[in-house]
DNA sequence: TATAATTTGTCCGTATGTATA
DNA sequence: TTATACATACGGACAAATTAT
């Protein structure tokens, strides 16, 4: 299930990360060398520097070389819309906690039906999360989770994360993720549990998880305190 | 300077939005039937639907065929973050005005030219202008103009499109921008512009693009009207 | 339930084009 | 001008997931 042109671009991100290419300009080597290096082929290589390319990590320029792009925008602690798997995996170094404040079980209305794409009355998890990392009040979260393909949930797992018991436990792949951003005034249940003020601003983040094969399982909407998050978005427009 | 699978996959997007796939269950045909259709190899069929899914627009699911996905989100009528070219091209068609409020050479400050990879004291031009779109007061933009690369602006091109004049005038090839999304409170002056109180919230977008081969040739800072300005990220994970 | 056919995914090799140094 | 290095395009073989039989 581990592609070559996965663990290479892996590989190759890791050695980014590490400052590995830092005394060669910020090259990457060229594509062949990295054939001879690991010993695929050109395709392979391209394709692994492509989901690079997506990420925002590295421009390659044509005639020149692959550069490594400046990561000072990466640093700015912003969360890379083009990596998000959930608040666990992208503060893997920072303290998260979580209060539970709502988790039952709850039948589809009709809009929610309409959206997740499941029958009126289908049982779903209803879960209302704040989520605090480093001591920060962080995001109001409120997710719906469609039981027929996510089963079993407790409170540990909704206290971990949910997306992990979902690939390690369920063995099921997350294939795409939808996701409107927006700003929008908080309303007094929100602005107290993030510490803010009502009509502050919150960045609001209203999102739909698909596995691989389309079923939407999840659909969340994410209060964010403003002071905090921040979205990066690295485009190639090529 | 077009390619097969540029064209190939324009194509199809357009078919895409057409509705030409609607009766087919929408789905797009095999790609051995494209290979056919298009008298091209696999691989830049592959090629072609690979820009497609980077879009958002299909959802290839293995053994089963390539799926167009749901557009409800993309009728949101949210901006694209996949698509973004400029208001001019994702409004196309809407009447889009443009008061321009400032506009001027300036020097590099330090912290400018940081941030847009130049020398302090380098030549810049600086523009500030309201965007109105279907008489609805859309964005504040400040913007940062790289004179070395945009060597000349008019009153006329900052009332069209800017990035248009870039590609087809000056020829050059908008390679990568990067943005950082956030929310915030409104100051006095913004609010003001776009019809909204002090402390009202805000969606802001801050943005860097860079030519094909990296130069930074723009910074641009735009406060969106929290009422009209949606993002839409589509992820797919895979 | 098991098998075969269909359809996309991975990987290889090669040749030629194009932008940069 | 020449060499370098990435980009496009072709062709083929096999794997893996889904669907139909």
């Amino acid at each position: 299930m581990t592609h070559k042109y996965q663990s290479i671009s892996l590989e190759i991100e890791q050695k980014i990360m590490n400052g590995h290419y830092n005394n060669t300009g910020n090259k990457l080597p060229t594509e062949e060398d990295l054939v001879n290096e690991y010993g695929v082929s050109r395709n392979t290589i391209r394709k692994a520097i492509d989901t690079l390319v997506k990420k925002g990590f590295i421009m390659p320029v044509q005639g020149s070389g692959m550069f490594i792009r400046d990561v000072s925008m990466k640093n700015s602690n912003a969360i890379n819309l083009e990596n998000f798997r959930g608040l666990t995996a992208d503060y893997q170094y920072s303290k998260i906690e979580t209060k539970l404040l709502e988790f039952q079980e709850v039948k589809a209305t009709k809009k929610i039906a309409e959206i997740m794409q499941c029958n009126v009355g289908d049982d779903l998890y209803f879960i209302n999360r704040l989520r605090i990392i480093d001591g920060k009040k962080w995001v109001v979260e409120y997710s719906y989770y469609n039981k027929q393909y996510i089963p079993f949930l407790n409170k540990e797992i909704i206290n971990n994360s949910i997306y992990n018991y979902i690939q390690q436990a369920l063995k099921k792949q997350i294939g795409y993720v939808d996701r409107i951003i927006e700003a929008g005034p908080l309303n007094e249940k929100d602005a107290k549990l993030l510490g803010l003020e009502v009509g502050d601003p919150a960045l609001i983040s209203t999102n739909k998880s698909m596995f691989k094969s389309g079923e939407i399982f999840d659909y969340s909407i994410d209060v964010h305190n403003y002071k905090y998050t921040k979205f990066l978005k690295l485009s190639n427009l090529l």
